[in-house]
DNA sequence: AACCATACGGAGGCTGCCTCCGCTTCGCAA
DNA sequence: TTGCGAAGCGGAGGCAGCCTCCGTATGGTT
């Protein structure tokens, strides 16, 4: 994830995968992207498509060629996002305090979330769709999520039955509430609620 | 919330206000809830209103006469669950342990919220139009939430400082992912983590 | 029996989704 | 340079959903 254009190629994804797509093929595509962004996140990820189209200056067909489908195009134009995300994972491991470190990479993830409308649904659809491209995002968030983890659960700041997948699936959850509902205010609030909840193992094997 | 029939009456609900309504208005209202609840089960909230109509044998403006918008139908079509989620909170708070009792109560609502898809968007969305019918429903909901947590709180069961506002929250947070993720299994582990979380006062004071 | 407020229902205008295919353009090779 | 085939473009068209509007039907009342 830290190699940039070696990002999963798919059908019309520009990099040097066979021939190398053609002059006007590569602006549209472009373009695209561009109008893609702005859309997404004005809108959330139900943004319409021929919207999107038209701002780019591009007919709809041309739209569905590059991108199938929306996911496709969600997650095309988030991989930049993510990949500077990861990156972040991999930096945070130099961190002295593996607790802290966590923290801080979930509140970049907050960052992140709260900026693009759009982010956590294509998360969320990432788990129904497995095997597509779209779920390898999620992966690769999780695993990054995953290294940071382990550290702390290994310094003991962290209890240490708790999953990656949990831990995301929590973390996730709050920031899709918090959009839904128009209320991300407090995040940070809801979030520290969550992390003080894993900081120690459970008091007493919790009754049910 | 104890009182069926007295429950905010709108538009054209049935009750005792002004005028009781035409019979062949009564009889369609009905239908087309029945057919709204069967739909919105099985599609989620954006179940198509066409359809609805459709399988109530009545004609799309009928359905807009009885339901002006989505949400209006959303909400008429679950406040006899809410009712009795509600009434279960009532009853719990005659129960001797009110951890337990709390706890109890959000594996009911889990309940609910697993059964019908579309709840969880109401309730988000509820959030939004501050003031309307729907907000009521989320209101009904928190104040029941609200009781069984104080009690819990000052049985010393669980951290003080937490808001029955930010628990509804995080429970209504890892329904909505669980639900929009397709994945159902998960939520019993992560209700657990949650709880685990909130059980005793947090550990330090928490850095950031 | 007659009347009219109340309610019905669907046509129609709009937007969005997605597919299909005739036309355009690029870029290679001669 | 030119020519030509592959690659790409783009929008018409079919479908579905949203919502409004209004001519028509009907229940209930006098």
């Amino acid at each position: 994830m830290t190699t940039p254009g070696a990002v999963a190629a798919g059908t019309s994804e520009p990099g040097q995968p066979a021939r190398p797509m053609r002059a006007d093929a590569r602006r549209n595509y472009d373009r695209l992207l561009t109008a893609a962004a702005a859309a997404f996140a004005e809108h959330g990820a139900d943004a319409s498509l021929e919207e999107i189209a038209r701002q780019a200056r591009v007919g709809i067909g041309t739209l569905y060629r590059h991108f199938p489908t929306r996911s496709a195009l969600l997650e095309a134009s988030y991989l930049v996002q993510l990949d500077t995300l990861s990156d972040q994972a991999i930096a945070l491991l130099d961190e002295p305090d593996p607790g802290a470190a966590l923290v801080t990479w979930l509140y970049a993830f907050a960052e992140h979330n709260v900026r693009s409308r759009g982010l956590k649904e294509m998360l969320a659809a990432a788990v129904r769709e497995e095997g597509s491209r779209l779920s390898n995002c999620k992966t690769v968030l999780r695993e990054a999520l995953g290294a940071l983890l382990r550290r702390a659960q290994e310094a003991g700041a962290i209890r240490s039955d708790i999953t990656p997948n949990e831990l995301m699936r929590l973390v996730h959850a709050v920031f899709l509430t918090a959009d839904l509902t128009g209320d991300t205010g407090q995040i940070d609030r809801l979030l520290s609620l969550l992390l003080d909840g894993m900081r120690r193992p459970a008091p007493g094997a919790a009754e049910e």
